[in-house]
This record gives structure tokens, C-alpha cells and sequence, in this order.
DNA sequence: AGCACGCCGACT
DNA sequence: GTCGGCGTGCTC
């Protein structure tokens, strides 16, 4: 009989074997999804193996029900990147699967070829055209139009304004006639002239094409406002050019419209954009124009790296340095990363950019496996801004701000320009305190202070999403000096408000952009001009450009320096210098200043004095004294419970069983359990055990054999855990 | 993950 | 006497 391994979309690192009838044995090569029976369910699988003839198994094998597809849903390519993606990050198969199918796919439908709607004229249209009244416009318009030649639908309509109406009554006249063709690609054609590069980024562009044939990592390290889009346009020109796509990464969806705009515009059809904001049906037709080679290029978030592509010829990756491109639950895979990856099996360039790589890119770069091009001027000729450390000790804060920080932005605004505050904590203030008694209101779920939202009238905690309403009163001991401790945005907002009552101020953060068409309208005008002063978060850090800024001050730069994750610092210098990035303007160099109590840090000193790329080697020589990433790897058993003692136990049990290490130099170090920092989040105790090892190889080969000893364990049972390889976070 | 089986507490 | 709690085991 013949016998096929599936794969089902369960958390088992196993897989099944099926009996195959004989009717439709031929087609099930890897990658074509299947309906099987599973215990009493019935899944849809993907084929991991090709059919083989076998005797009689030993166990009662079940018979597959149905094979869903005539061309596997995962084509050859994109299977392989699966299989790697599942042993890498150690993450059960069918899972994979089941995260890089689109929903439709994912539960079995099968997808219809991708058509476009064409009409052509009917012998009763040839006649009506004869007879229609020279009034009537509109319809002798649509008629004389296709008496020419048939036409996709919508290019009749792009071409004729208001023909919607006029069309419909032709096509219910029965003298229009519609009918499906497979979609296929207008021609390409360059949309916009292409802008003169400047000197500088002609080099880049020529130091990046003259990459051989074939794989080959490109990092290209641009300052904000040095065009690196422009790069990612010429290069993509080639690629569109010699019939081959261009997949593009962004960190965010937020992000994905500026940078698809940019190509539609210059490049038209065939750019199309993936990303969990599209509804399922709209995701699965993108995934299939990408494998049908109907679109060119794919702007998407960090899940498009699994788009198939039917002919692959570059990938771009946007900010690579973001963290958004790892994945923080299920698959904890790093899309950058994936991304190198399927580029060097695909034999095609990869373009990692950003304006403050990410230490790990910067290694490679510096070892030379990574090309590394540099965009050191702006395009506009603006000065980089200098920046300055503030030092706050003793001075009187109001509301957090400074005096010389609050003359700062007054300077700037009496000179016509805008000035950016940046804070990373949202709401009014994180703490409101009994000044009587010491009290502060906790999360119920969480260890963590509910945080005051004035606006909203409510305390919210930024973990769980508790909500409770403003005690009036202290909880503790009934006084009613409540007072609001530390500041966030809101109060920011507040404060400057009260300081310039004749500029417009703007907040900018989740609580105050709540849809997309909110956060236009606001963007719009802070371009215009309208708005003066712009307080904010994360938001403000990334991609959008204000051409009249001047001055950003950054609040609170010690919260980063005090984080106990060793990329607090990391983070810390590509925050500054991203925000940094969105100010000068031609002719006005900007200014940046820093608030901190630890002015002499000699971490924030080298970035003030000698920018980012002197900060990262500095910080690239303490990862390799202290012997962390990329100098070695690290992977993350997380374990949860109800009570700690539960999660730990675990661990424990985790670490007991852990393959013995030789007394190799390259021994895997295993360092915990611990109780992670604020280890109580939406009701359950976080614990972790954290993996270390010089060797990659070696630590996952350890992985792998320890995990399924981990799965039968009993105390599996009695805890929600993963693992992480390469964690972003230690906590 | 589901889903069944199985063995101990408060109720129609 | 049964309904139902979730510990344990299994899925080709």
C-alpha cells in the first residue's frame, strides 16, 4: 500500500502517516493540503513527503479523505522555507503551516484563479451606437470606446469619468457584454520620471548593483531624510526589468501605505500590499497573485515573508533594526532573519536598511559577510542636528519639564518652526499616590500601578487593559490626597498647553490616533504648518517626515537606560536617534536635547558627542566582552501558571532534564529558573529559563533533543510554555 | 489543540 | 442516584 506523512495543524513536533487510494496518488507531491480524519475530527494537512510504497504498517492506518489541490498550495520554495522555519525556531510543523497559510486556504477552500472582468462590444452594441442620440455622452462614450478594441472593465472606468452608470445601463441593454479573463500584468512602465540621485547615493546604488549574481546581503545605513527609499526604487527598476518581483518589509502596517504609494507611483500596477489589516479573503488573493506572478511587487509587514513568489528577485527589508519584526507569540519567528534566510536559498540579493542598524547586521557587516553601503548626508543639505544631554539633577522639574528644555522649544517656536516632545508612556500619569498613607492603586491581574488617564476619566492598566474609574478617595486609608506622580504624554500635553497657549498643541499615541483617518488628518497638519508643538510616543519615532521641525526634546532618556534587558541601551541609542532624525529642516540645523540624571553615562555621552555608528561599536565591543548576541545565542523557555511555584516547578523539571553538556568550549549554559521582571501579567505567574551558548549548532542541537523530553514531562501539563530562539526580550 | 475517558463532589 | 469538575492519554 502506499503511505503519505502529513502534517496537521496541531502543537505536536510529530507527524502522521496516511493510506493513499490509488485514485489520486499522482498528484500528492509536498506542499498539497489534505483532508484527513484526525481522531474523530477531520483536519486539513499539507503532505510533508512524497507517497511510497510500503507493507502493511503496524498501526491502523487511516485512509487521506481528500486532496485539496490540483498545484500544492505551498509551492516547492516556500514549503522548504517552512521546514526550515519549523526546525530553526523548534516550533511544531503544522503550526508553521497553519501561520503561513491564508485563512481561506488554512480551512480547506480552494482558491479560483485570479481573473479580471473584460467587455466588448454586441452586435446589438454596434447598432445602438449607430442610432444612440449625440446627447447622450456618457453611454456613446463607453460604446465607442470598446468599438475599438475589448477592455478590462477597469481601465474603461479609470479612463472615463462618471462611465459607471452609462455602463451598467449598456451592460442591462445587452449591449455591452462582460465577460472573465485570467488576470494578467499591464506592461511595466516607469509611472514618474526618476529624481537625479545625489552623488552619494549614485555610489551606494552602484556599490549595491555591482553585487555578483546571486545571494548577497546588502546593509544599507542611511541617516533619516538620506533617501534610502530612492535605493530601494532604482534597484527594484532592475529587478521589475529583468520580469522579476520585489518583495518589501516594513516593521508596521502603519507604514506599509507611504511605502507602496512610493512604488504604485513610480512603477503603477502590480504593486500590491500584504498585511494583517486586509481581510482574509483580500490577503488570500495577494498570496495568490504573488504565486501567480500577477502582482510585481509586495509591500508587507513581517508575515509577507512568507508570500510565495513565483519569480523572486529581491527582497528589501525596511528598518531592519525594528523589533516589530519578531514575532512575540506562537511562532517567534524574526522576519528579518527569515528573510536572509529564504534570500540565500532563493539565490537573490537581500537589502537589509535602516538608519540605525541593529548590532547584530552591524557584526555582519563588519566581519564582511554583510555589504555594507552608508548614506551619510541628507538629501536636502540639511546639517545633522546636534544633539545635547540636559542634566536635570537639581533642577526644578515642572510637570517633568525642565526650564532650559521649555526655553528651548520657546526658542524655537518664536522662530517660526515646529518642536517635537517625546515621551514612551502614555496617559496623564503612571502612578496616582495617597500622599497620607503611601497607597497607590495596583492592577488586579497584574503587578503593576494603574496608570491615570485624565482625558478618558479612568485608570487603565498598560498590560492587562484593566480599566477602573478614578478613586475619588484613597483605597487604603480613605484620605483624599490623591496625588498624580511621574508624567506621561497627556501631561506633557497639559503642561505645554499652560506654558504656550498660543501654539497648537498636538498629542500624538494609541490613545489619541485611534483610526487611521485621524492620524492623517493630524499628520496633514503637522505638514501644513497648523500644528506647533507635537507631544508623543513610539509613533512619532517612526517613518512620517515634518519638514518644519527644528527641536526634539526627549523627556525621560533614563527610563531606557534602566532597562534590565541588555538591548535596553541599544534600543535606547536607535530611539534617540530615530527621533533625532525627524528634525532639521534646509538651511536650519536642528537641535536635539536629552533630559536624564546621568549625564556623564558614557553610553549616552558617545551618542551625543559621535552619533550612532560610534555608539554601536562601543556597544558591539561590550556584547563581545560579556558574550552576548550576536557573540552567542540565546533561547527562552517561558513558562506561566496561576501560582509561581507551578511555572517554576516546571522549569525546574526543564533544567533537570536538560541533555548533559560536554566538557567542550563551547558548553551551553543554562541560567535560571527565574521569576521574569513584573512576573504576575493578566492573572498568571511568568517564570523563564534562559539558554546561552557560542555555538548556534550546538545549542540547538541540545534544543532538540531536549524538547521532546520536555513534552512528555507531567509538569508540561500544568503550564502554558514556549520557547524562544533568539528572543527579543528577556522578560 | 481538541476530544474522550475516568474517577470523585454537590445537586435536579 | 446523576451532572460535571479537570487530570491523563491519544491522535496515523
Amino acid at each position: 500500500m502506499k503511505l503519505v506523512t502529513v502534517s496537521v495543524p496541531v502543537p505536536l513536533r510529530r507527524t502522521f502517516e496516511y493510506s493513499v487510494p490509488t485514485t489520486f496518488a499522482e498528484q500528492l507531491v509536498p506542499g498539497t493540503r489534505v483532508r484527513v480524519p484526525f481522531g474523530r475530527r477531520q483536519l486539513i494537512g499539507v503532505v510533508l513527503a512524497a507517497p511510497r510504497e510500503v507493507a502493511a504498517p503496524d498501526y491502523a492506518c487511516k485512509p487521506i479523505t481528500e486532496v485539496l489541490d490540483a498545484q500544492p498550495a505551498l509551492p516547492p520554495e516556500l514549503f522548504e522555507l517552512c521546514r526550515w522555519t519549523a526546525d530553526y525556531y523548534q516550533h511544531p510543523i503544522g503550526e508553521v503551516f497553519a501561520a503561513v497559510l491564508p485563512g481561506p486556504l488554512r480551512r480547506g477552500e480552494v482558491l479560483a484563479m485570479a481573473t479580471d472582468t473584460w467587455l466588448r462590444l454586441s452586435a446589438a452594441g454596434q447598432q445602438a451606437l449607430a442610432t444612440l442620440p449625440a446627447r447622450a455622452t456618457a453611454r456613446r462614450g463607453v460604446l465607442e470606446a470598446l468599438a475599438i478594441a475589448p477592455l478590462p472593465r477597469a481601465s474603461l472606468l479609470a479612463a472615463q469619468a462618471g462611465a459607471g452608470t452609462a455602463l451598467r445601463r449598456a451592460l442591462a441593454e445587452g449591449w455591452v457584454e462582460a465577460y472573465e479573463v485570467a488576470a494578467q500584468l499591464p506592461p511595466l512602465a516607469l509611472m514618474e520620471p526618476e529624481p537625479t540621485l545625489s552623488a552619494e547615493q549614485a555610489a551606494a546604488l552602484a556599490a549595491l548593483a555591482a553585487a555578483p549574481e546571486g545571494f548577497s546581503t546588502g546593509l544599507l545605513e542611511g541617516v533619516t531624510g538620506s533617501g534610502k527609499t530612492e535605493i530601494y526604487l532604482r534597484l527594484t527598476a532592475q529587478v521589475l526589468a529583468a520580469g522579476r518581483q520585489v518583495l518589501v518589509l516594513a516593521p508596521e502596517i502603519g507604514l506599509t501605505p507611504q511605502l507602496a504609494e512610493r512604488f504604485a507611483a513610480r512603477f503603477g500596477a502590480g504593486v500590491a500590499r500584504f498585511h494583517s489589516g486586509l481581510g482574509e479573503t483580500e490577503r488570500a488573493q495577494v498570496w495568490q497573485a504573488a504565486r501567480d506572478g500577477t502582482v510585481r511587487v509586495i509591500v508587507g509587514t513581517r508575515s509577507a515573508v512568507f508570500v510565495p513568489l513565483a519569480a523572486p528577485g529581491l527582497i528589501i527589508v525596511d528598518e531592519e533594526h525594528d523589533v516589530s519584526y519578531k514575532q512575540q507569540d506562537g511562532l517567534r519567528y524574526a522576519a528579518r532573519d527569515v528573510a536572509v534566510l529564504r534570500a540565500s536559498r532563493l539565490g537573490v540579493p537581500v537589502l537589509l536598511g535602516s538608519a540605525t542598524p541593529s548590532l547584530e547586521s552591524r557584526a555582519n557587516a563588519e566581519s564582511g559577510r554583510y555589504r555594507h553601503v552608508q548614506l551619510r548626508s541628507r538629501v536636502q543639505n540639511s546639517a545633522p542636528p546636534t544633539i545635547g544631554l540636559l542634566d536635570v539633577r537639581q533642577q526644578a522639574l515642572e510637570h517633568g519639564l525642565s526650564e532650559p528644555l521649555l526655553a528651548a522649544v520657546a526658542r524655537h517656536l518664536a522662530a517660526g518652526n515646529q518642536a517635537l516632545l517625546f515621551l514612551n508612556r502614555r496617559g496623564y500619569a503612571p502612578v496616582l499616590l495617597c500622599h497620607d498613607c503611601g497607597w497607590m492603586l495596583p492592577c488586579p491581574n497584574c503587578d503593576a500601578r494603574l496608570v491615570l488617564h485624565r482625558g478618558r476619566k479612568r485608570m487603565a492598566c498598560h498590560h492587562c487593559g484593566q480599566i477602573a474609574p478614578v478613586p475619588k478617595t484613597c483605597g487604603d486609608c480613605g484620605g483624599s490626597a490623591l496625588v498624580p506622580i511621574g508624567q506621561g504624554t497627556e501631561r506633557i500635553e497639559e503642561a505645554l498647553r499652560l506654558r504656550f497657549p498660543e501654539a497648537r498643541v498636538e498629542r500624538f499615541d494609541s490613545d489619541r490616533l485611534r483610526s487611521a483617518a485621524q492620524m492623517q488628518k493630524l499628520f496633514a497638519d503637522v505638514r501644513s504648518g497648523a500644528v506647533n508643538l507635537l507631544v508623543g510616543t513610539q509613533v512619532l519615532a517612526k517613518g512620517h517626515d515634518f519638514a518644519g521641525l527644528t527641536f526634539a526634546g526627549l523627556v525621560d532618556v533614563d527610563q531606557a537606560l534602566y532597562g534590565s534587558d541588555f538591548r535596553a541601551l541599544e534600543r535606547m541609542g536607535q530611539l534617540v536617534t530615530q527621533v533625532a532624525g525627524r528634525v532639521g529642516r534646509a538651511g536650519q540645523p536642528g537641535e536635539v536635547l536629552l533630559q536624564t540624571h546621568q549625564p556623564e553615562h558614557p553610553a549616552l555621552q558617545l551618542l551625543a558627542r559621535e552619533g550612532y555608528p560610534a555608539f554601536a561599536a562601543a556597544q558591539l565591543r561590550e556584547r563581545r566582552d560579556f558574550e552576548l548576541p550576536p557573540f552567542s545565542s540565546l533561547a527562552l523557555l517561558r513558562a506561566e501558571a496561576r501560582r509561581e511555584e507551578t511555572a517554576l516547578a516546571f522549569l525546574r523539571s526543564a533544567r533537570a532534564v536538560f541533555p548533559a553538556r560536554d566538557g567542550s568550549d563551547t558548553p551551553v549554559e543554562v541560567l535560571g529558573p527565574a521569576a521574569a521582571t513584573m512576573a504576575r501579567r493578566a492573572g498568571y505567574q511568568h517564570a523563564q529559563l534562559l539558554l546561552k551558548c557560542r555555538s548556534r549548532a550546538k545549542l540547538h542541537r541540545a534544543i532538540s533533543e531536549w524538547l521532546p523530553l520536555l513534552e512528555s514531562h507531567a509538569d508540561a501539563r500544568r503550564v502554558r510554555w514556549s520557547l524562544d530562539i533568539d528572543p527579543a526580550d528577556l522578560f
